[in-house]
DNA sequence: ATTCTATATAGATAGTTATCTATATTCAAA
DNA sequence: TTTGAATATAGATAACTATCTATATAGAAT
């Protein structure tokens, strides 16, 4: 568990693809048009979005000759409850 | 900005030094304890908090023999907002 | 069937990362 | 001032990452 957030952090980590996520969220589904607003090559693209639904934070559904990429926001949810679960842990042991 | 957040993420990818960050807001801060809960040397140890604090999501102060590490919590919040911000997006565009 | 468009894969590469062992440094205490 | 404990640095390395160019594949439309 603490390795599966270790692994979604990872997708997080890199600024081309919060990019990309933040994109997908607002609508942007279709490579073929996140490719205009991004400073990286096609395949580097395509490397990215594997990268982001292989760890099972997008789901990928072809229709017709577009693959539609659509962010989990429930896993955004997970990471935020882990998040806030570590900001208020208490201070319990006190080793000097 | 987007940067910036990338990298805090970066931090957080590692399962390893997950857990050495919720040691350390469970209040253990000193490197000599952390090391026996962990299945890394004491290099690896120093290499870790070091990434850490260097990022800026931990400060050190040393106290005589000891280091002391402090997470800065206000760096997750950071994190959290801007998660919930991203969850939050609007799909206010609307590519096919 | 051929062509066009979107996406994926292959192959290469430079840079980064996590880890180790061995050694150095720093500070306190004896 | 020597010793001991905590931490850092040096140097090495295997694995991983983000990126590219060139090419392949898949499906739609002509």
């Amino acid at each position: 568990m603490k390795q599966q957030m270790a692994e979604y952090f990872k997708v997080f980590s890199d600024a081309n693809r919060l990019e990309i996520i933040e994109l997908l969220l607002k609508g942007e589904t279709c490579g073929c048009t996140l490719i205009d607003k991004l400073p990286i090559s096609q395949p580097t693209l395509s490397y990215h979005l594997k990268t982001i639904t292989k760890h099972g934070l997008a789901t990928a559904k072809r229709e017709g000759n577009w693959i539609k990429h659509f962010i989990d926001r429930d896993k955004i949810n997970e990471m935020i409850q882990f998040l806030e679960q570590l900001r208020d842990m208490e201070e319990t042991q006190c080793s000097l």
